[in-house]
RNA sequence: GGAGAGGUGUCCGAGUGGCCGAAGGAGCACGCUUGGAAAGCGUGUGUGUCGCAAGGCACCGAGGGUUCGAAUCCCUCCCUCUCCGCCA
């Protein structure tokens, strides 16, 4: 959500916004509605007013008296709903018009289509030679009897799998290690719901237009998440805050749901994109501060590529381009991982900032330091750890010329074992 | 799932049709007082929106309705609490 108010004196920087992002919308529309609605208020206020100072009046006049001003006051009060109702079907619509606005990206955004067109913006260094052919993820965790995915499609149809044994202690490692590195960075760590309301869906930005991407269970109303991102940012929906409290640094370990709608020929082989993951999310409310807030989202990118430092995986950084931010980010910086079987990078982690778009949606302020008026948080989130995506890398950038499969240093007390090897009993 | 009781400002709590945006208290802020502090006293203390301002309008869980007029009456929903049932 944006600033009406800023909307109207800057309409012209929305548009070019929605252009750059490659979003549909059309705020000449916006402004329209919006000036009509707004004059139609100005004039039923002042009715109002009229009414119920002339109801304040007749309460003291006597009874015969009464019954005169009586009929005026019904006929006022006729008027006065018919315009009420055409008040509120403008409202509605300058509402719903307002929700599609995107936000404006920040200025070292590079302009730029789709995905193709991002900017590498670091790189961790050398991808690992192997010296042999790599198997692939499916392949390694087949032939270690650590994947299922035919099985997994048929309890849960396409798109799902089953980790066993050493994959499914693999992935409890990793999320483990996750939340113990950013406990170890001043992250509290929160159990939240997955199954939300369409408040937090729209609060965060995800609805409207993102509604054929979520599972939605009609009977209840209610919606699981693509990511606790949702939960986590909607725990103090509707609160003032004290500036004391900011920031607000939390993370949650929590299942994703995703119904990957229009992507059906995309990534169909493996664990690349499936309807269901884990994932350990950083999410972190502030105080409405530009430069706070770039350099906590630097901070919070920092905590995930060390993560991976941890993990010794190959990764790069890049700064995602207009044409690929969402409608409400401002900015956002994409972790790549290197992935042997794709050949190339495969995005694992995406941190985000929003200024106070989400804050806006979700009625998120704070009070300042002293005197001041409640002003809008500001919101950002990054993934620490999303598996089985993670596990891609970790499998085939760690395998062994036999099959077997390395495990990181780092995960190795997790795990309790160094490798992990096909075993005997199939 | 069944029965009952409730949801008022930062908090507690009064308020059953006009004098209520809302008593009283606590808290908080500022001032007085003090060697300093506590106590005491005084003043102030919601949000949004429109307006240069004065001021207007909206908000007493949410949404509808009755009425000239609703925190107060009616309906629907949500949430909380108590008891019973069921259950990981």
């Amino acid at each position: 959500m944006l600033d009406l108010k800023w909307v109207r004196e800057n309409p012209e920087i929305v548009q070019d916004a929605a252009r750059r992002k490659r979003i549909q919308v059309d705020v000449g529309a916006l402004i329209d509605a919006d000036a009509q609605h707004r004059a139609l208020l100005a004039q039923v206020e002042q009715m109002r007013a009229d009414l119920k100072a002339s109801s304040k009046a007749l309460g003291k006049l006597a009874p015969e008296e009464r019954e005169v001003a009586l009929a005026g006051q019904k006929e006022k009060k006729g008027n006065l709903k018919q315009l009420e109702s055409e008040e509120g079907v403008l409202r509605e619509k300058v509402q719903e018009l307002a929700l599609l606005l995107p936000m404006p990206p920040a200025d070292d955004v590079p302009d730029g289509k789709d995905d193709l067109e991002n900017l590498e913006i670091r790189n961790s260094g050398s991808v690992p030679e192997l010296g042999f052919e790599p198997k692939s993820h499916v392949e390694l965790g087949e032939y270690l009897g650590i994947v299922d995915i035919p099985r997994g499609v048929r309890i849960a149809g396409t798109r799902n799998y089953l980790l066993m044994g050493d994959g499914a202690r693999l992935e409890q490692a990793v999320l483990q290690l996750s939340i113990d590195h950013m406990a170890k960075r001043g992250f509290e760590l929160v159990s939240v719901p997955t199954l939300v309301k369409n408040e937090a869906m729209v609060g965060t930005g995800y609805f409207p237009g993102g509604e054929e991407q979520a599972y939605l269970c009609e009977r209840d109303s209610l919606c699981l998440v693509g990511t606790s991102e949702v939960s986590l940012t909607s725990i103090h929906a509707g609160e003032t805050l004290k500036a004391s409290d900011l920031p607000l640094r939390r993370i949650a370990v929590s299942p994703c749901y995703r119904r990957e709608a229009g992507t059906y020929g995309k990534d169909t082989k493996g664990l690349y994109r499936v309807h269901q993951f884990w994932k350990v999310e950083q999410v972190v409310i502030g105080p409405a501060d530009e430069a706070w807030s770039r350099e906590e989202h630097e901070r919070m990118l920092g905590h995930a590529t060390d993560l991976m430092d941890l993990l010794a995986l190959p990764y790069r950084v890049v700064n995602v381009c207009t044409g690929d931010l969402g409608q409400g980010q401002v900015q956002k910086f994409d972790i790549e991982t290197w992935m042997p079987s794709r050949g190339g990078y495969g995005e694992t982690h995406s941190a985000s900032r929003f200024h106070d778009f989400q804050s806006r949606r979700l009625n998120l302020r704070y009070r300042p330091e002293g005197a001041g008026k409640p002003q809008f948080c500001h919101t950002l989130n990054n993934t620490v750890v999303a598996s089985p995506r993670v596990l891609i890398a970790l499998l085939e950038n760690y395998q062994q010329e036999d099959g077997s499969v390395l495990v990181p240093e780092a995960l190795q007390p997790y795990m309790g074992t160094s490798k992990i090897q096909a075993s005997a009993v199939l």
